[in-house]
DNA sequence: GTACGTGCAAACGTTTTGCAGCGGG
DNA sequence: CCCGCTGCAAAACGTTTGCACGTAC
C-alpha cells in the first residue's frame, strides 16, 4: 500500500473527518459547501441558528455560499435528522443542532433560545390523539419576558 | 329613566350588541368592518383562523374588507386580549378566539388546531427562568401525524 | 370637525424555485 | 461521464406600511 495519499491524522483534522462521515451516513454528498456548513454547525456544542445567521457566519469564515444553498442545506439536514427545526415565531425558522427530545425557553426581544432537558420536565394527562392520528412530537416553548 | 334609546332585546339582536360592547370595552371604535369581523370571529364558539381564512369568510358573507384591514384588526384584537396568536408553523400566524390558558394539538397536513384544556395537563419540574427574566407563557404544541 | 380607521398598492423579510453551469463519485 | 449540487436571480409567500380618502363620534 502506497502512502502517497495518506495523511497523518492530526487533532485538527478530526472534525473534518467527522463531518464527512456524518454526511455520508445521512446519504448526502460531502460537497464543499455542505462540509463547510456542517463544520460551522456541529463544532462547538448545541447551537440555535436562523438561515440568515448561518449565512453571516459563513461569510465571516470566508466560505462562499449563497443564501439559497443555506436554505437547501438546512432543509436537507433537517430531513436527514441532523438538525431539528424549532418553531417559536411565525416568520422565522430556527434550527437546532440538538436533535434529542427536549424543549425551549424563548426570549423574543433577543431571539435567544435555551434548551430545557427532557429530564427536567414531566407532562401528565395529555389527552389521546384524535382518531386516525398519532402524536409525532410534543413541543414545549416557555416564552420569557424581562423581569419586572 | 327614558326608554328613548332602549331597544327590545331580541335573540337576533344580541350578537350585534355583544360585539359592540366587546369592542367598546377593548377601546376600539366599533366600525363597520371591526363589527362584522368580530361577529364572524366570536359567534359560534372557539375558532382557529388565519388571516386568509377570515378574509375568505368575510367575502362569502358579502363583507367588503381588505386583507390589510384583516391583519390590522387581528393584531388589534390580539393586543386588546380578544384573540390569542398561536405559533405552530413558521410562515403563518393562527389566531384563536379562546383566550384562556390552554394548549393545542396541531395537524400539519390539514392545518387543523384542536384545543387542549389546561385541566387535562400538568407540567412539572420546569427549570426556573434565567436571571433577569420571567416566564410569560408556556405553550405546548402536540404535533400529530396520520396513524400508521 | 377632527382624529382615527380603511383601502389599495407597494414594500418588506423570509423562503422557494427555475435554470445554466460546476463538480463529486 | 453523469447525476446531483450550486449560484444567482427572480418569484412566491405571508405580513406590514404609507398615504389619500372615508367615517364614527
Amino acid at each position: 500500500m502506497s502512502d502517497k495519499h495518506m495523511t497523518r491524522s492530526t487533532p485538527e483534522k478530526r472534525p473534518f473527518e467527522d463531518a464527512v462521515s456524518r454526511l455520508r451516513e445521512a446519504e448526502l454528498r460531502p460537497t464543499r459547501q455542505r462540509l463547510a456548513l456542517a463544520r460551522l454547525l456541529f463544532e462547538g456544542g448545541n447551537r440555535h441558528l436562523t438561515a440568515e445567521e448561518l449565512h453571516d457566519e459563513a461569510r465571516q469564515a470566508d466560505i462562499k455560499v449563497s443564501l439559497a444553498t443555506i436554505y437547501n442545506t438546512l432543509n436537507q439536514f433537517t430531513k436527514a435528522g441532523l438538525l431539528r427545526e424549532v418553531t417559536v415565531e411565525s416568520g422565522r425558522a430556527w434550527f437546532d443542532t440538538n436533535v434529542s427530545d427536549h424543549h425551549h425557553f424563548y426570549a423574543p426581544e433577543t431571539g435567544e433560545l435555551i434548551d430545557i432537558d427532557l429530564a427536567n420536565i414531566a407532562i401528565n394527562g395529555l389527552p389521546a390523539a384524535p382518531a386516525g392520528r398519532e402524536v409525532e412530537r410534543v413541543d414545549v416553548v416557555v416564552r420569557l419576558k424581562p423581569a419586572d
